[in-house]
DNA sequence: CTAAAATAGACAACGTGATTGACGAAAAGG
DNA sequence: CCTTTTCGTCAATCACGTTGTCTATTTTAG
C-alpha cells in the first residue's frame, strides 16, 4: 500500500462501485455504438442482434450451433435467428448434406451490421485511448482479461441490452 | 467483426473487446458476490433485488421512490417489493401521515443481505487489488468515471443478470 | 373552504426474451 | 438394423418490464 498522503490518504472507493462502474461502461459503449449504427440505416439492431450476429460468423451456422455460442437454449437462438431473418439480416438455407441441419448465413446487409459494428467499436475505443491515454486503456483491458475467468467472457445473459 | 486495419488500432485488441471485458468483469463480480450470499443462507437473493434492496435504504422508501432511484416504473417497483416482502427481506408499513404511501423498510435480514453484500464486494475489490495492484484498480474506476456519462451509473436495465 | 391537480399504490393486459418439455425427421454408430 | 443423437420446431411457462386505468388521499389554487 504505497500511499501518499495529501488526497490519496482517502479510502478507496466501496467495493461496490466497481461492478457498477464496469457495467456503465459496458453499457455507454453499447449504447453509443447503436446510436451510430442507427444513423447508419441500421435503426433496428438491437444490442443482442448484434451478438447474435457475431456468432453467426462469415461462414454460417445453424440454430443449435448459434445457441451454443451464446450460451442460450437452441430454442432461444431460433426465435432470434427468425427475427433476424425479419430484418434481412441473415437468410436460411437447407443444408443440403444434412436434411435436418439449417444453415444461417448473414446477408450482404448482415455483414454491413458487422463491418460497421467493429468499426464503431475500435472507434469508441480510440476515443477512450485518447481521453485517458492509450496505455491505460491497454491496462484495461488487461487487468480485466487477467481477472475475468474465461469462461465468462460468454455473452450468455438474456436481456441486458434494451434501449 | 475484427477487421485487420492497418491504420487505427495497431496490435491493440480490437475494439469490440472492450465491451465484452467489461460486462465480464461485471458479471464475474456480480456471480461470485452471490455466490458468497449464498453460502451465508441467502440462497434467493436474485441480483436485482440487492440492488433494490440498496434503494430501500436503511431509511425505508415508498415503491414510487424506490422506482425512481432504480429507474424503473413505480409498477416494477411495487413487483419487486412483493417478492422482496415474500422473501422476507422487507416489510411494509402504512404510513400514518400520508394514507395513500406505505413505507417500505429493511428488515433484519434485508439489513443482513446488503451488510455481508457491502463486505462481499470489497472482499471482491480487495482481491482484484491484490492480483492487479491497488494503483491499477484505482486506475480502471476512476477511468472509467470519467468515460461514463453521469447518467449511466443507474442500473435501470431491466434482466441482464439472470444466473 | 372547496374544487382541481398531483401523488401513491394496485390491477390488468401486454411485450420480450429466456426456459423446459415433447416430438418428428434425419444422421450416426454399435 | 435398430438404438442413440442431433436438429429444428411447437407449446406452455416464467421473469421482468411496460403502459393504461382506477381509487384513495394529499396538496394546491382560486
Amino acid at each position: 500500500m504505497a500511499e501518499r498522503r495529501g488526497g490519496a490518504a482517502r479510502e478507496d472507493g466501496a467495493g461496490f462501485e466497481l461492478p457498477l462502474l464496469l457495467f456503465a461502461g459496458f453499457r455507454s459503449l453499447i449504447d453509443e455504438l447503436h446510436r451510430d449504427l442507427a444513423e447508419q440505416g441500421h435503426a433496428d439492431v438491437r444490442p443482442a442482434y448484434g451478438y447474435a450476429l457475431q456468432a453467426v460468423g462469415r461462414d454460417g451456422a445453424t440454430a443449435s450451433e448459434i445457441g451454443r455460442r451464446l450460451g442460450v437454449s437452441k430454442q432461444a437462438a431460433g426465435k432470434t435467428v427468425e427475427k433476424l431473418e425479419g430484418l434481412g439480416y441473415v437468410e436460411r438455407v437447407d443444408d443440403p448434406r444434412d436434411g435436418r441441419r439449417k444453415l444461417v448465413r448473414l446477408t450482404a446487409r448482415g455483414v454491413d451490421v458487422l463491418v460497421r459494428s467493429a468499426e464503431g467499436f475500435d472507434r469508441l475505443r480510440a476515443r477512450w485511448a485518447e481521453a485517458l491515454g492509450a496505455d491505460r486503456v491497454r491496462a484495461m483491458e488487461d487487468d480485466l482479461r487477467a481477472m475475468v475467468p474465461a469462461d465468462a467472457l460468454r455473452l450468455d445473459a438474456p436481456g441486458w441490452f434494451n434501449d
